[in-house]
DNA sequence: CTATGTAAAGATAATGATTCTCTTTTAGAA
DNA sequence: TTCTAAAAGAGAATCATTATCTTTACATAG
């Protein structure tokens, strides 16, 4: 279940490459964008080159290692965390948060298995939830 | 509630570029990017420049008279249709859809006005729908 | 353990959607 | 009609991402 199996898995190569985007992604654990991951990524490997990591970016997401998270801005983001989740959006900060909640994704669920949507198979689904955040 | 009434009131000046894209949005009507409304735009206005087209959409978005969508690619989309909806994402052709459904509106509202999210006021929210179409 | 083939990394150029800058035109108020 | 700020037009610039090409190194077999 760690790095090491799921590039196996994938019939991926293990390189420190790919080893250290994953540790940033994780790390960084705010739906990082590639630039973040590069800078991130530079501390511990100077050297490495920018295609590098979005050729790493990219083929995570295309084996279901990593998710693109959407946004209004032309910067991709990245996430590692894969179960089912929802996002709050910040419309002052752009800040993105995670937000889960079993009893929530059970009552869509729930009302798509009763009303089917005409001629769309349903694969996923995620809330995106525009706001502000507040001090607590 | 025409366009040129919505231009007044935003305090916008009423030009034929700006009508011709309103005009293209509404026509094309399958949240079409930039590039979809520049040739649609360049049949009846051969003369347009990409760069007002941009800028047009820009102010459209502010002033709250276009809204983004959001997609995992790097081109932008755009729609008029401003009541809380949501899209159905084809996986295969990245086609987009909308989703109207009020029931599924109130019960997600309702969920949110019992279960507050703790340091967040939500403003609004859309589901992402991905899944793939079927002939019917 | 070493050799070998292939996948991946590195360097750097190219792409392409979008934005910027600067000049010219025009909507619309007076 | 005149005037001026706002908007349009042209084209260059930006910059995130991709592509190309060469070099390196994982991983498997011998
Ligand atoms: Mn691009
Ligand atoms: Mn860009
Ligand atoms: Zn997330
Ligand atoms: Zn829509």
């Amino acid at each position: 279940m760690n790095i090491h199996h799921k590039l196996k898995e994938k019939g991926l190569k293990i390189t420190p490459q790919r080893l250290v985007v994953m540790e940033a992604i994780f790390q960084l654990n705010n739906h990082p964008s590639a630039e973040n991951i590069i800078e991130y990524v530079k501390e511990k490997f100077p050297n490495i080159s920018v295609a590098t990591v979005y050729k790493v970016l990219d083929i995570f997401v295309e084996k279901g290692i990593l998710k693109k998270v959407k946004t209004d801005k032309d910067v991709m983001r990245y996430e590692g965390y894969l179960e089912r989740h929802h996002h709050l959006f910040c419309d002052e900060t752009h800040q993105i948060k995670d937000f889960h909640n079993k009893e929530l994704d059970a009552i869509i669920q729930n009302y798509f298995s009763k009303y089917k949507i005409k001629d769309f198979e349903i694969k996923d689904f995620q809330l995106n939830i525009n706001g502000v955040f507040k001090a607590s």
